[in-house]
RNA sequence: GGGCCCGUAGUGUAGCGGCCUAUCACGUCUCCCUGUCACGGAGAAGAUCGCCGGUUCGAAUCCGGUCGGGCCCGCCA
């Protein structure tokens, strides 16, 4: 007698086990009582195969009629071929079935909370709740296996370009920038603290420093932030890269490069818009999308308007520029016939709701210009606009008027929204680029003062002399993020190697060599004795997976999520704990 | 921390001031049924409409608060 774990193998064998008898075991995915037969869809991991009960076997009969949903057992049968008339082509195993001799109930069900295969999907909360239950589904079960197919793919492409993946620790140091840190306090150390890393950032760099020649890791890292639809809360993946003897972050991005695509195209099976990856700077970025991670699917792109309103009798425009602001439009092609008045509404909301003081649009059709700003435009102004932005018949064109950067911010949320209502953003489609040269610094706005831009272990392009002697906002880094569909996929730089930069970088925004020291004194000593150039990356992996998959949550390429609010509604945490235990950690509860 | 939206039998929904003693489907329970595969048929049980308070002659429905969930802003070097 054959025992089959696996309905697929017994599907496959199946032509040369007609007749044989064989020992099937799974969940019961439906059953179906005829009275005096019953059918009983028998379900495993490979999929479906359906049981016949017949009366003559009075046990196995009686078993049957007590069977419900999801109970697990296990089954003795005699395959059978079905009649030509009886196949079911919508199951694998829909030439054959299983005639029971024997039945026994390995363990029952109470009825489920919720519903894993009707039409009716149960809410996110619930399933979450009852996450184990929903993992039994063929979307779930087909993400998970996927996901390991992923992992695979880029596991193989890194040991194959002799990077060595090393494993970093997961109680490591807080550090002072960033996120905030989830913290563990030390039984050993009383009122000393681990933190888990947000990354594993300064390990990977002391690798280099260790002579390994190139590093990966498929990286947990940790955030205690708010979660969003495409980013976790808590723990997460990355990707994690880095590479010695690397100067240039070309060499980074041209290595990753193929990873990606063999992604797009053979992973996902999606097709790649760009063959060659665009490198767009960050200044660019800006002001042709307005943003750090465009959506690359579709062309539009936002014009500098200012040198036409300069001087313009519409006041909001001519001030705007007056006040060392700018004037810029983004034209919607054929956009005029598909918005209602109501739709253009919805866009001055998204405008203001972003800072926007309002937003200016025009129209034109048949020829003719619509807008509640036109008896202000000059013929002339109408021209050059025409000209500038190519404004033809059908077009629609919304304007923003105010300080750069907050214009920028609009329009390309304008940008993004026309994206979806223009139906641009084809799913089947990936579209990627690198976005390269941020700016070391930047502005805050809020506490006066100067920042890092994206993180302070880049190194700045022209090192010591361009601290000295540059504008510190014109400061570029070699740094640059890969972004994928609108999203932000991977980030990385050319670190900082040498300690006389890492003060000077430091300095610049004022904070004194100890302060360095004492935060990142691992790293700058090492840096000390002979460290190489190097240079690396992290991608997000859950995001990237996310993208490929087509899923707009990362909460569904996910084993075991946390909700919204950082809790995980299955396991109940996080969750207090008892006194002794505080008391051992050298902590006292603050209720 | 802030904004917007949601919360109705086990599950998914309808209802959005009185026709509600709350709709429908799946599931559950009882009975019938020997070829179904979303089996079919007959019947039954199951909901103090998240919770608290208010307005009203009257609240699932309107208002306030609260709890839970979702999306977004802040935040995410």
């Amino acid at each position: 007698m054959v025992e089959y774990e696996m309905m697929r193998t017994l599907i496959k064998d199946s032509i040369n086990h007609i007749n044989e008898e064989i020992v099937v075991q799974g969940w019961v995915h439906s059953r179906r009582d005829h009275g005096g037969l019953i059918f009983i869809d028998l379900r495993d991991h490979s999929g479906l195969l359906q049981l016949v009960v017949n009366p003559e076997k009075s046990d196995c009969f009686k078993i049957s009629e007590g069977l419900r949903d999801e109970f697990v057992i296990s089954v003795k049968g005699t395959v059978k071929n079905r009649d030509k008339d009886l196949i079911n082509p919508k199951i694998l195993s829909g030439k054959i079935e299983l005639v029971v001799e024997e039945i026994e109930v390995l363990n029952t069900s109470e009825s489920l909370p919720i519903s894993l295969f009707s039409e009716n999907e149960s809410s996110e909360e619930q399933r979450f709740k009852y996450r184990y239950l929903d993992l039994r589904t063929n979307r779930s079960q087909e993400i998970l296996k996927r996901r390991a197919e992923f992992y695979r793919i880029l596991r193989n492409y890194m040991d194959s370009n002799d990077f060595t993946e090393v494993t970093t620790p997961v109680l490591a140091n807080s550090s002072p920038e960033g996120a905030r840190d989830f913290l563990v306090p030390s039984r050993v150390h009383p009122g000393k603290f681990y933190a888990l890393p947000q990354s594993p950032q300064q390990f990977k760099q002391l690798l280099m420093v260790g002579g390994l020649y190139r590093y990966y890791q498929i990286a947990t890292c940790f955030r205690d932030e708010d979660p969003r639809a495409d980013r976790l809360y808590g723990d997460f993946y990355h990707l994690d890269i880095e590479m010695s003897f690397v100067s240039d972050g070309e060499e980074v991005r041209k290595m990753t490069e193929p990873l990606i695509k063999d992604l797009v195209l053979n992973f996902a099976k999606k097709k790649l818009l760009f063959k060659d990856i665009p490198r767009i700077s960050y200044s660019e970025a800006m002001d042709l999308y307005g943003t750090d991670k465009p959506d690359l699917r579709f062309d539009l792109k936002l014009t500098d308007v200012s040198n036409i309103f300069a001087s313009s009798e519409f006041s909001v425009f001519r001030t705007a520029i007056q006040e060392g602001g700018v004037v810029k439009a983004i034209n919607l092609k054929k956009a005029a016939s598909k918005f209602s008045r109501s739709q253009i509404d919805h866009y001055t909301e998204l405008a203001t709701k972003e800072g926007a003081k309002g937003l200016a649009y025009i129209i034109m059709e048949n020829d003719e210009l619509r807008s509640p700003i036109l008896k202000f435009l000059s013929e002339e102004e109408i021209n050059k606009l025409k000209k500038e932005t190519n404004f033809e018949n059908g077009d629609l064109i919304f304007f923003g008027a105010d300080k750069k950067e907050l214009v920028n911010r609009v329009l390309g949320k304008v940008r993004d929204k026309a994206g979806d209502d223009l139906g641009l953003k084809d799913p089947d489609v990936i579209a990627i680029a690198w976005i390269v040269d941020f700016p070391l610094y930047e502005w805050n706005e809020s506490e006066q003062r100067l920042d890092f831009g994206h993180n302070p272990f880049s190194m700045p392009k022209g090192g010591l002399k361009a601290l000295d002697n540059q504008d510190k906002l014109n400061i570029v880094a070699d740094q640059y993020d890969m972004v994928m569909n609108g999203y932000e996929i991977c980030s990385g730089a050319v670190r900082n190697h040498h300690p006389e930069i890492m003060y000077k970088v430091f300095e610049s925004i004022g904070y004194q060599r100890d302060f360095v020291d004492k935060k990142f004194g691992a790293m700058v000593n090492a840096f000390k004795y002979g460290a190489p150039p190097h240079a690396g990356c992290a991608f997000g992996i859950d995001r990237i997976f996310m993208i490929l998959l087509n899923e707009d949550n990362i909460r569904e390429v996910v084993a075991f999520p946390k909700n919204g609010s950082g809790v995980d509604l299955m396991m109940d945490s996080p969750s207090e704990v008892d006194s002794a235990q505080l008391k051992e950690l050298h902590l006292r509860t603050i209720f």
